[in-house]
RNA sequence: CGCGGAGUAGAGCAGUUGGUAGCUCGUCGGGCUCAUAACCCGGAGGUCGCAGGUUCGAGUCCUGUCUCCGCAACCA
């Protein structure tokens, strides 16, 4: 066992501001780090809680070209968004700072400068793409041209999404800017790269060997990559947004994003302890800790830690703890699709119920593996666990002491065997909730919370203290006494899940954070007798069908307005000679079989026939149409198509099919049935 | 055979070092009535993706296989 560090350093992945937060961000990253930091506060522990917005980068600077603003107007209107909605739920920053601030723009460059005198740099020159309209470089996924393996016309430079096969920019057929379409030139560039590969012996013995501990998930990835062979990675790019690298000749260069957005957590932590930020980052007894979604493990768990070893003097990473990824209503959270529920739609729908959703996204968090949330889940958690079971359990325990003792917590007596159980299970969450804790099992302590309110629950069923009164009034004294150190216990435990939901309950105690400190936490005299407790009010309230129906609605419209949207029309393409087209053959067909080729995710077999012949083609669809679905059909083919085999099987043909703005495909058709084999023309 | 993660009751999820399969919701039956038709007890429901293997014993280790998700442009 460690001996307990001195101060914590706690940091959670930047946001990109390109857009605002939505509940993927908050489950993945933001709640866990902030239960983890209120927590250790609770705890008297010395931490920092450092986090900010990622405001560099190509896509911002896209995004600006997009909507005629400057780059800095897209961060200024993102991060104040982001920014809030995090303020709005309640996430502890000690410090939101932003990537584009002085103080990060002269760290980040001071970073660079070190490694860059004490050589660990090594420079390369190479041919890349140049966009002479634009004049700028060309990242590879802004270069869209033919994928000279499937003829896909819209490929990207790094990728062809049609046929999945990996590219380079060179290798596309007629490229163009994806920024100003015009065709770009090779222009000689020069760049830094940091060796990675010269720290792989120093990070097998790091992670492989000294934090075999880590999530089974961050372990096995960073394994992959280590096992795979690192290679430099270039800290450098053409562009004029972002941290210019300070030093002679690199004009019009900026600091690789990668680069520059984990040094905003030293930033961050500088401008908020401008003289005392050394101890947190460079003391030995310091514990850093990262939350981070799985997209970002491998720049947190291999290059920042490269970054920080090089530069010399920093601590690494005690843990990273990072979390899958949250699905929305079965299906991948995306922007650009408009799925997703955002954070500050959210607050404008379920004004103060921040509570709910934290604690929906900690009891139901990605942690193990991608998890899905859907509005009836929401739904039920709050109803039936929430209200049902947390906040009814303390309303008993008031409106029971109300009606019987004045609103003021009674004198115990003797207590049984029952209270003893009792008092002794509520005693036993805090090492519980604190264990879970410390090994970031932030679902299982969240459980324990609710635990002990059943606890609370079953208590008062055993007891039965409404009965007891008529006889008993001084065992009812005793049960109520006991029944309210359980409620004292949750207003303490709920603290770093649903603060705001604590500060309630607290009020409704008539207790203060200091009587209800974490230490004193299960202690069976948090509520003195005599106490007078404040007024009743409900904790959460029921969250009716209507009002989740209008969420599954919007997402919905959501949904389908993003889709028509992001349609418009392809531009024409050059002309073609009346020659050229006759060269073409297209036929009616009628499809006599359809199947599906063994081990291909998408090409189906297909037997037409042509009025000539009875021929097969292959077409890459099985995954919009069922293949008994097409036996039968008619469809439009080009039949002199030169024949190509395709997975072992020749494709004599090409089947011709209408794709919709939302991917859908249609066979082409004639209106009514035609003799197979008459042409199209 | 690119790499990693995951496949456990109707649904959503736990199962830390191998030792009689759990939790929440739903469902069925009972109890209670202080409580936001809330609470408490009990039952039904799983051959832990599939097939082998190691072991006295495997959801947990090993091998093979199928399916889903992710993978260093961006994205938690």
């Amino acid at each position: 066992m460690k001996p307990t560090p001195k101060r914590y350093l706690v940091t959670s992945a930047l946001p990109y501001a390109n857009g605002p937060v939505h509940i993927g961000h908050l489950a993945g990253v933001y709640i866990p780090a902030d239960i983890y930091s209120r927590y250790l506060r609770l705890r008297g522990r010395d931490v920092v809680f450092v986090g900010g917005s990622d405001e560099h980068g190509v896509p911002i600077t896209i995004k600006a070209r997009q909507q005629g603003c400057t780059p800095q107007q897209v961060v200024d209107k993102y991060h104040a968004m982001i920014k809030k909605s995090f303020e709005e739920f309640g996430i502890s920053f000690d410090v939101y700072s932003r990537t584009s601030s002085k103080i990060h723009h002269k760290t980040a460059a001071e970073f660079f400068k070190k490694l860059y005198d004490d050589g660990k740099f090594i420079e390369k020159t190479s041919e890349q793409y140049y966009d002479e309209e634009a004049g700028q470089f060309l990242a590879d996924r802004y270069i869209v041209g033919g994928c000279p393996h499937c003829g896909n016309e819209k490929a990207y430079g790094d990728q062809c999404e049609k046929c999945g096969s990996t590219l380079s920019p060179t290798e596309l057929i007629n490229p163009h800017s994806a920024i100003s379409g015009s065709t770009p030139v090779m222009r000689a560039t020069s760049h830094w790269y940091l060796p990675l590969d010269e720290y792989e012996p120093w990070l097998k013995q790091w992670i492989l060997e000294e934090h075999k501990e880590w999530k089974s998930n961050v372990y096995g990835q960073c394994k992959s990559w280590l096992d795979n062979g690192l290679q430099p990675r270039a800290v450098s790019r053409d562009l004029d947004w972002g941290v210019p690298i300070p030093v002679e000749g690199a004009k019009g260069k900026v600091l690789y994003v990668w680069f520059d957005a984990p040094i905003g957590y030293i930033s961050n932590t500088i401008e908020l302890f401008p003289d005392g930020w050394e101890k947190y980052w460079k003391s030995e007894d310091s514990k850093m800790v990262h939350f981070i979604g799985k997209d970002n493990i491998v720049f947190h768990c291999i290059v920042f830690p490269c970054m920080l070893k090089a530069h010399g003097g920093f601590i690494l990473p005690d843990n990273v703890p990072a979390n899958e990824f949250l699905n929305l209503e079965n299906d991948k959270i995306s922007t650009t699709r408009g799925w997703a529920v955002w954070l500050h739609e959210y607050l404008e729908e379920f004004p103060s119920k921040q509570d709910v959703l934290r604690y929906v996204l900690c009891a139901n968090a990605p942690e193990t593996k991608d998890n899905n949330f859907t509005w009836r889940d929401f739904q039920e958690r709050n109803n039936s666990e929430l209200v049902a079971i947390l906040g009814n359990f303390v309303n008993r325990a008031m409106t029971l002491t109300q009606k019987h003792f004045g609103g003021k917590a009674p004198q115990p007596n003797a207590l049984a065997d029952i209270d003893n159980a009792a008092l002794a299970d509520m005693l036993e969450v805090k090492s519980k909730v604190e264990d879970n804790l410390e090994s970031f099992r932030f679902r299982e302590a969240l459980r324990e919370v609710m635990n002990l309110a059943r606890t609370g629950n079953k208590y008062l069923a055993d007891t039965e203290p409404w009965k007891a009164i008529k006889t008993d009034a001084a065992r009812v004294q005793t049960i109520l006494y006991v029944a309210l150190q359980i409620s004292a216990s949750l207003a303490v435990v709920m603290e770093p899940f649903m603060p705001f939901s604590a500060k309630k309950l607290r009020a409704i105690l008539n207790a203060d954070s200091s009587a209800l400190s974490w230490d004193a936490l299960g202690s069976a005299t948090l509520l003195p007798a005599g106490h007078q407790l404040g007024e009743p009010a409900l904790l959460f309230d029921k969250i009716e069908d209507d009002v989740i129906d209008r969420q599954l609605q919007k997402l919905e419209q959501m949904k389908q307005a993003a889709n028509a949207q992001a349609y418009s029309a392809e531009p024409q393409k050059e002309l073609c000679s009346f020659d050229d087209f006759q060269k073409m053959d297209v036929r009616i067909v009628k499809i006599l079989e359809a199947e599906r080729v063994p081990k291909s995710k998408k090409l189906l077999k297909l037997l037409v026939d042509t009025g000539l012949d009875r021929r097969t083609v292959l077409s890459g669809v099985a995954e919009h149409f069922d293949p008994q679905a097409l036996v039968g059909k008619q469809a439009t083919m080009l039949i002199n198509l030169a024949p190509r085999p395709i997975m072992g099987v020749e494709s004599r043909g090409m089947i011709l099919y209408a794709e919709d703005y939302d991917g859908k495909l249609l066979l082409v058709q004639p209106t009514g049935e035609v003799k197979n084999g008459v042409k199209v023309s």
